[in-house]
DNA sequence: AAACCTCGCAACCGCTCCACC
DNA sequence: TGGTGGAGCGGTTGCGAGGTT
C-alpha cells in the first residue's frame, strides 16, 4: 500500500499546457486567488493534477517572473549561493527576484556546471578539481574567468563560513547563515518590496481582483494556439513597453525613470512578454480599436479608449 | 535532404516537510 | 504524540529545436 496519489490520475491530462488551460488557470487564480491547489483543477475546470497547476503557475504564469537567460550577475549569485546552500534551489531562487527554482536548477545543470568544470572547479564542492593533466590550461582559463567573478561579485558572505555538521554528517544549513550585504546583493529586493508591498519574490503576489487592470491587445494576435511552446512564442511576440524600475537606494524610494539605464538598478519587471497583456489576450476578445480594462471584481468588461501612453500608466498603477 | 545528435527546458514523480487534528 | 493530508522541493525525464554529419 503506497502513498495515496495527490489526485485521482485517471483521466487527467499530462504534458505541455495549452493556451486554453493557461487561460483557465490564470482566470481562476486572479479571480479567486490561491486556494487549495488540490481543488484548483476542479474549480477551474482543468483536467490536471493540482500539483501540475501549482507548478505551471509558479514556473510559468506567475506575473512577477523574469524571462530569458540569467544575467552574468545572477549567474554569479547562483554560484555563490550554491556554494553556501548546495542544491537548495528554492532558497537560491528566493534571492533572485523573478527567478524560479526550476529555472535556476535547469540553468545550473545546463550552463553553470559546465562552466565550472571547464575552469577546473568541482560544481559540487566548489573546490578545484584534482585533475593535474589539465591543471595548467585550466589555471589560465580560471584566472581569466575568476577575475570578473571576484572583482564584480562581492557578496558579503562570511569568508570563514564553515557549515555545521549534523548527525548525518551533512552540513546543517540555517537561514541565518546567509549574511548578504543588502547594498550589494539584494538591491532589487528592497525595490520589489517597495513595489509589491513586501511580498517575497518566491511567493505569488496577492493581487486583489479590483486591482487588476488589463490592457487590450489586438485580437488579430489571438490565433489558435495549441501548445505551451506556441503560447510562449505568442507571449514573446507581443510588443509591449519595457517596464524598468530604477531605484534610489539612499532613501529606499522607487522611481520609474527609463532614461537612467543602469543595469544594476533596473529590472525588467516582465521583460517584453508582459503577463498582463497576454492575460488580456487570453481573457478578452476585443478589437484593435477598443482598449479594454478587465474588471475582475465582477468579471465585467469596461470599455475605454486608451492611448499607448495610457497603456504604460495602467501597468504602474497595478502596484 | 535526411538522419542523427546534442542541448535546453517544461513538466512529472516521489519524497520530505509542516500544519492540523 | 502520532496520524493524515496538502504543499513544497529536488531529481529526473521527455520532447522539441537547432546543429552536425
Amino acid at each position: 500500500m503506497g502513498r495515496q496519489p495527490c489526485c485521482d490520475k485517471v483521466g487527467l491530462k499530462k504534458g505541455p499546457w495549452t493556451a486554453d488551460e493557461d487561460k483557465k488557470l490564470i482566470n481562476f487564480i486572479l479571480t479567486n486567488g490561491q486556494c487549495c491547489w488540490r481543488a484548483v483543477p476542479k474549480l477551474a475546470g482543468l483536467l490536471r493534477c493540482g500539483k501540475s497547476c501549482r507548478l505551471r503557475w509558479i514556473n510559468y504564469l506567475r506575473p512577477d517572473l523574469k524571462r530569458g537567460l540569467l544575467s552574468e550577475y545572477e549567474e554569479k549569485m547562483v554560484i555563490d549561493l550554491h556554494a553556501k546552500l548546495g542544491n537548495r534551489w528554492s532558497k537560491i531562487a528566493s534571492h533572485l527576484p523573478g527567478r524560479t527554482d526550476n529555472e535556476i536548477k535547469n540553468h545550473w545543470n545546463t550552463h553553470i556546471k559546465k562552466k565550472l568544470k571547464k575552469i577546473g572547479i568541482d560544481p559540487i564542492t566548489h573546490k578545484p578539481l584534482s585533475n593535474t593533466a589539465t591543471d595548467q590550461t585550466q589555471d589560465q582559463t580560471k584566472q581569466q574567468l575568476n577575475q570578473p567573478l571576484e572583482e564584480s561579485f562581492q557578496v558579503d558572505f562570511d569568508p570563514i563560513f564553515e557549515p555545521e555538521i549534523d548527525q548525518n554528517n551533512e552540513p546543517a544549513i540555517h537561514e541565518t547563515s546567509i549574511d548578504l550585504d543588502p547594498k550589494i546583493v539584494t538591491p532589487l529586493f528592497d525595490t520589489m518590496d517597495d513595489v509589491m508591498n513586501g511580498f517575497c519574490t518566491d511567493e505569488v503576489p496577492i493581487i486583489e481582483p479590483h486591482e487588476i487592470l488589463v490592457p487590450c491587445v489586438p485580437s488579430s494576435s489571438s490565433t489558435s494556439i495549441s501548445s505551451s511552446s506556441n503560447s510562449t512564442k505568442f507571449l514573446e511576440d507581443l510588443q509591449l513597453p519595457d517596464f524598468e524600475w530604477s531605484c534610489d537606494y539612499n532613501d529606499g524610494s522607487v522611481v520609474n525613470n527609463n532614461s537612467d539605464a543602469n543595469d544594476n538598478n533596473i529590472m525588467d519587471l516582465w521583460d517584453n512578454d508582459d503577463f498582463i497583456s497576454s492575460l488580456n489576450l487570453l481573457i478578452n476578445d476585443v478589437g484593435d480599436d477598443e482598449k479594454q480594462v478587465f474588471d475582475a471584481t465582477d468579471g465585467s468588461h469596461c470599455q475605454y479608449q486608451k492611448t499607448v501612453m495610457e497603456l504604460e500608466s495602467w501597468a504602474f498603477g497595478l502596484f
